[in-house]
DNA sequence: AGCACGCCGACT
DNA sequence: GTCGGCGTGCTC
């Protein structure tokens, strides 16, 4: 007999979905939220498909469980995300799926109004109390407490008096919708002619993808505010997704600006109550425009009309565990899957972008000048070879003559002055002067980084935290420890010497007190309290310093040695951005670079000004080599706790390579090799790298290859990962 | 992800 | 003899 069947996929670990009876009389859509029984427990997901079929002894749906229905399109992009990436469904469904809390119960916010005779007793508290209360107005109890200074027990009382009567606030309006027209702000013909492409793709519904590509400063952010504008009127939604470091209070107050209204945000500090608020209004359409980092992408909007990629050549957008993903490349299939635009924003686009641009495949809208004709800032290299071995003696400096003598006339001027150094804590090494001992962590194969101002060593890979010894843990020594090389608070110390008169801050992720003190102080220094900023790459981005006149990059070299197929593109991103904070007030600005190899062509290309000598090169150079976009690379990464079990089990999956009746040769399988950094959080790590041409089912094959090779047993795991973005 | 089943060590 | 360790496998 045939009756209706639901195929429901759960947010666990798993690629099938289960089929459960439909009970007569219950009314289900494809989409809905269900609970079903599953082994022992039941479980809430969501329904794939609804079909006909035997029944046979299959389990029935237990209830539906309300919460957002997801679309036709919404699943269709979680299953393309999940083939796209090789994670199971169900752990795609997972980052879109979040219920709300069910041990806090329902929100509802109770409120207090005067509605009885004044208590017997009155005392100066109550009296303060029926005050505020007087105009009979509905107040939340916390509100009303503070409002007049009193302790929530007072409202208590007057509620058990019968003076206050309690009810139900009626639900504030969490996400008012953001005005198109608020402020709209009078742009450059350059900024108007992009504007317009986009409003029109966002009117037209278009699936296009734009790079939206201009300077630091030539005001990206106004021209897809146009684009949100426009979205806004046609009554659909928007996500802006950015770095996450990316959403401060300036992008809220610039988003503010032109819309009246703050835009809701989602990310990791966005928890509890506040998450789940949010969540709700998305899938009703109240939530007209999101904020969010990468994980927003997968939520289920009712109506999206348009995402932008902030910064799209960021690394952050690189999901790096649990199901891999890049969220730029996500979003710009969404976009096709749902039928809107995506747009791309950056000033030092990805190589990937860069040639889907010139291949046609996105719209290229070039910004091409710095709103109100600011001019870039002059960049010069001071070359190290000739500078630094004089001064190579006890008292070791990372700071050469030049630029501080910069840095001392910038400081004359009244102006700032930013030392940029991409590395953490006082020294990336220690060692003992004595016998040599090198402090390594216990769980990864990397040094310890000295953090002076923690007093500890610490692993930047997997967070292990040690007292900075006095004397040598190897052979006893007491004061032989040497740290070797800078990190920024070794020169925040140098800076202390040279300039002790000046106002110096030290900005790292690591900044004491987490990222809302060190959002709140990105705040300070934009608006002049201090003189020189010492930071890592988080200063070079998504922050703008009006007042910063001077930028020195005390080793440019950093990362360029490195095996890593992207370190040229990942430096010259972050040395052209970090060198484009100069001069974006009124003043003009200046960027003093110091280097070993002022002739490397990605330091020489920084220094010419012109980008598009170094996207040339670098372009040529993927292409020759077949890497991504001109080719498909995976990288297979298998761990566990024991170095033989890895290796072997790597070893037994390329020897399967061969065995496969369907092998392709323009298809390579590379490896096994011991990963760069072979041990990480206590396991060891066998990497094999997978190269196709762009035109071949790479994922297909990998799932082929997978299902006859041995699977991994024990605690052996084998990560895959599309596209990889990082070679440690 | 849970949760049960199952097969080996140290306890009443 | 049993309690419980966590490796292995399943969930319509």
């Amino acid at each position: 007999m045939s009756q209706r069947l639901a195929d429901v996929i759960v947010p666990l670990a798993l690629d099938t979905a289960y089929s459960y009876a439909v009970p007569a009389g219950m009314t289900l859509a494809p989409g809905e939220q269900v609970r079903v029984p599953f082994g022992p427990r039941e479980a809430v997901g969501v329904v794939w498909e609804l079909r006909e079929g035997a029944a046979g002894n299959l389990k029935s749906v237990v209830e539906p469980a309300g919460g957002p229905v997801f679309s036709e399109d919404l699943r269709r992009f979680l299953d393309w995300v999940s083939r796209w990436t090789l994670a199971p469904r169900g752990s795609v469904l997972a980052m879109a799926l979040k219920r709300p809390d069910e041990e806090r119960g329902e929100a509802i916010r109770v409120g207090v109004r005067l509605a009885g005779p004044p208590p017997a007793r009155i005392t100066p508290a109550r009296a303060r109390v029926l005050a505020v209360a007087e105009g009979g107005l509905i107040h939340s109890k916390s509100d009303l407490a503070r409002a007049a200074s009193v302790s929530a027990g007072v409202i208590d009382g007057l509620v058990d008096e019968g003076t206050l009567e309690t009810l139900a606030m009626p639900a504030e309006a969490m996400f008012p919708p953001p005005a198109p027209d608020f402020a709209a702000p009078a742009l450059s013909p350059d900024q108007e002619s992009a504007a317009a492409g986009l409003r029109d793709a966002v009117a037209a519904r278009e699936n296009a993808t734009f790079l939206l590509e201009g300077v630091t400063g030539s005001g990206k952010t106004e021209v897809y505010f146009e684009a949100v504008a426009q979205a806004l009127r046609e009554g659909r939604q928007s996500l802006i997704l950015m770095p996450e470091i990316a959403l401060t209070s300036q992008f809220l107050d610039r988003f503010t600006a032109r819309f009246g209204v703050r835009p809701a945000l989602w990310h990791s500090g966005v928890a509890g109550r506040r998450r789940e608020k949010l969540y709700a209004a998305l899938a009703t359409g109240e939530a007209r425009v999101v904020a969010g980092a990468r994980s927003a992408l997968f939520l289920p909007f009712a109506d999206l009309g348009l995402v932008v990629v902030d910064e799209e050549h960021e690394g952050a957008y690189k999901q790096e565990d649990g199901v891999h993903y890049h969220a730029r490349d996500m979003a710009v299939v969404r976009g096709v899957i749902e039928r809107f635009p995506v747009v791309l924003a950056s000033a030092t686009p990805s190589i990937e972008t860069r040639v889907n641009a010139a291949q046609g495949r996105y719209r290229h809208l070039l910004l091409p000048e710095r709103f109100g004709g600011r001019s870039m800032p002059d960049i010069a290299a001071i070359d190290l070879r000739g500078i630094k071995p004089e001064k190579k003696s006890e008292g070791e400096t990372w700071i050469s003559e030049p630029l501080a003598r910069a840095v001392a006339e910038t400081l004359e001027r009244g102006e700032q002055a930013l030392l940029f150094l991409n590395r953490r804590g006082y020294a990336p090494l220690t060692l003992c002067r004595a016998c040599g001992h090198r402090y390594e962590c216990p769980n990864c194969s990397a040094w310890l980084v000295d953090h002076r101002f923690r007093r500890s060593l610490v692993c930047h890979h997997c967070g292990h935290i040690e007292r900075r010894p006095s004397i040598c843990e190897e052979c006893g020594s007491v004061d032989s420890l040497a740290a070797c090389g800078p990190g920024v608070e070794r020169i925040a110390e140098e800076v202390a010497t040279r300039f002790p008169n000046a106002r110096a801050i030290t900005l790292s992720s690591d900044f004491p007190g987490g990222t809302e003190r060190l959002r709140a102080e990105l705040d300070a220094v934009a608006a002049g309290a201090c003189d020189i900023v010492i930071g890592t790459q988080l200063v070079a981005k998504g922050h703008n310093f009006p007042l910063l006149t001077l930028v020195g990059v005390l080793d440019a070299d950093v990362g360029l040695a490195s095996g890593d197929p992207r370190a040229s593109e990942r430096t010259f991103q972050l040395l052209q951005q970090v060198t484009g904070r100069a001069g974006r007030g009124d003043k003009p600005g200046r960027a003093l670079v110091q280097t070993y190899q002022p002739e490397h062509p990605v330091i020489a290309a920084l220094l010419s000004g012109d980008p598009e000598r170094f996207y040339a090169q670098e372009t040529e150079g993927r292409r020759a080599a077949s890497l991504p976009p001109f080719g498909r690379l995976a990288s297979l990464i298998v761990s566990a706790r024991d170095r033989g079990p890895a290796e072997e089990h790597a070893r037994a999956l390329a020897r399967t390579v061969p065995a496969m009746e369907v092998r392709d040769p323009r298809l390579r399988v590379l490896g096994p090799a011991e990963a760069p950094i072979i041990l990480i959080r206590g396991r060891y790590r066998y990497r094999l790298l997978v190269k196709s041409p762009r035109d071949f089912d790479m994922q297909g094959f990998i799932r082929d290859w997978l299902a006859k090779a041995p699977k991994p047993r024990g605690d052996l795991r084998v990560q895959i990962d599309i596209d990889p973005q990082s070679f440690f």
